[in-house]
RNA sequence: GGCGAGUUAGGAAAGCGGUUAUCCAGAUGAUUGCAAAUCAUUUUAGGCCGGUUCGACUCCGGCACUCGCCUCCA
């Protein structure tokens, strides 16, 4: 019985589809104005990892993640860079696919473009004007003063602030919303915004501009999944105001349910400080790829429960470099058959741990649990080991780990090449010194490969290596 | 100020009202020419103060501290 905690209601509920065996879940993709950090890195693996598993369970999923492609920083850093921003963003997504590769992301099934769902955006506003949600204002399109502006009016929407929990006399008494004069009232938000000269637009009702932010997360998940589906997912930062503001805008729009479960990961943190592009303190996925792979990423934030904080420290990497390598190393040299015994009572122990909010460091625990009955078999029982095996494989495989072979995974560096005919020459050499029983120069040898970042290993009368 | 989350051993991180979490690090033993890998055993816990209970890390209350959201953010 799957059960996921709900941000709508702040507790686990069990979870139930809309339509039997199906779910479909939209996820808050990236703004491409710049690369991955590691924070963006958690919601792609947390996500796919939830797919992963929602599918491992037997369940239909679509899943679908968005790329916002046009918005204010988009169109500063394309002036900045003195480039067309459609190219600055064609160059972000690219770099952000190699990211989620290398992470072992697998693709969405649809990636909608805001730049790609205009009409369905116009649309949407269309019908939050007709239905008295909005309204239009003036904005300054550089030369004089016109109605090209369109305002979501919150008042209208009686549940405004049910996800996030805030009222909206509360949110009217702080004094961090900016006042802008256009505006009925200050938490009001854009759903389209003129376009000054020179700024990328589409035409509209309202004349040329871009949609808001939060319009367009609206319009492509309605679009691509209904007006009602499953599950809804982002980032914490994202509860308030983006997903709040979609809830207004797609439930007042269509008068149905938006969606049934919201869920949020937490932040990566730094020094016990949220990483974040404002804060100027984010590591991007690209610097971290060139000390460890991109598995050893994965199995970083999987070793975390998804809503809590994840802290960043290279000694928190590197520990999950070595437990890693413990499975690989598990499953070295053994010829792992598909076929596993979907009876093994770790199944069970992994579907609980899943099943629990997609508790994944318990999940682990199986794994080593599995790794652990490997390497006991291994020993006197090639059969019940490779039994064991297959079983650990499939379910490191449902969380995207293991997917390697073991002895590529063990003997492939982050970042840099390896010399492999250096490396054989000097195991042949060691191989000769230690037929001869030349102690001395076969431990020269295994320093020398030691220096290289080379471990070697006898065993089974045959000689080994790896990276440390 | 409003709202929310958290505090577990040397580090990380889970479950659980009473039985070994797990991973990394450390110790000892087995194995090895010596190592590595692996196996076995093992040392470090549950912010503080109360309460409930035969029994609390686990439930309840208070306090302290940390973090987040309330503005763009994954």
């Amino acid at each position: 019985m799957l059960r996921i905690h709900n941000s709508l209601t702040k507790k686990k509920e069990v979870f139930k589809p809309i339509e039997p065996g199906k779910i479909k879940m939209y996820v808050c993709g990236m703004t491409v104005y710049d690369l991955c950090h590691l924070g963006h890195a958690r919601v792609l693996v947390v996500f796919d990892t939830v797919t992963r598993y929602l599918r491992y369970s037997g369940y239909d999923v679509t899943y679908v993640r968005n790329i916002t492609d046009i918005d204010d920083k988009i169109i500063n850093r394309a002036n900045e860079n003195a480039e067309d921003y459609s190219e600055l963003t064609e160059r972000f997504i690219r770099a952000m696919h190699e990211d989620a590769a290398e992470l072992g992301v697998l693709p969405p099934d649809e990636e909608p473009r805001a730049t790609a769902s205009m009409q369905q955006i116009i649309d949407m506003v269309k019908a939050l004007l007709d239905k008295g949600f909005a309204y239009t204002a003036q904005s300054d399109d550089g030369q004089s003063m016109v109605q090209g502006d369109v305002y979501y009016d919150v008042s209208a929407f009686e549940n405004y602030g049910k996800l996030s929990g805030k009222k909206l006399d509360e949110l009217r008494a702080g004094e961090r919303v900016a006042v802008d004069e256009n505006k009925d009232d200050p938490l009001d938000f854009v759903l389209w915004k003129a376009a000054k000269p020179g700024e990328p637009s589409w035409d509209s009702p309202w004349g040329k501009g871009r949609p808001g932010w939060h319009i367009e997360c609206s319009a492509m998940s309605t679009c691509c999944l209904g007006n009602h589906f499953d599950i809804h997912g982002g980032g914490q930062d994202l509860q308030f105001p983006h997903h709040e503001n979609e809830i207004a805008q797609s439930e007042a729009a269509t008068g149905e349910p938006f969606v049934n479960l919201w869920m949020h990961n937490g932040f990566v943190r730094i020094n016990d400080e949220k990483m974040s592009k404002s804060l100027n303190n984010f590591f991007t996925v690209r610097e971290i790829l060139k000390l460890y792979k991109g598995e050893e990423i994965r199995y970083f934030v999987l070793a975390s429960h998804y809503r809590s904080p994840l802290n960043y420290s290279d000694q928190l990497l590197d520990n999950a470099r070595t437990a890693l390598s413990r499975l690989y190393n598990t499953l070295r040299g053994l010829q792992v058959p598909e076929d596993y015994d979907e009876n093994d009572p770790a199944i069970e122990k992994f579907r609980q741990a899943m099943d629990d909010d997609f508790n994944t460091p318990e999940a682990l625990a199986v794994l080593f649990d599995l790794a652990g009955q490997v390497n006991r078999l291994r020993t006197d029982d090639l059969d019940a080991t490779l039994q064991k095996a297959a079983v650990l494989k499939k379910l490191a495989n449902v969380l995207g780990l293991l997917e390697a072979d073991a002895e590529q995974f063990l003997q492939t560096g982050a970042g840099e090449d390896t010399d492999e005919d250096k490396i054989n020459a000097l195991i042949e050499a060691r191989k000769l010194a230690r037929e001869n029983k030349d102690w001395a120069e076969a431990d020269r040898i295994r320093s020398e490969l030691d220096a290289m970042g080379i471990v070697v290993e006898d065993k089974d009368g045959k000689t080994a290596w790896r990276r440390s």
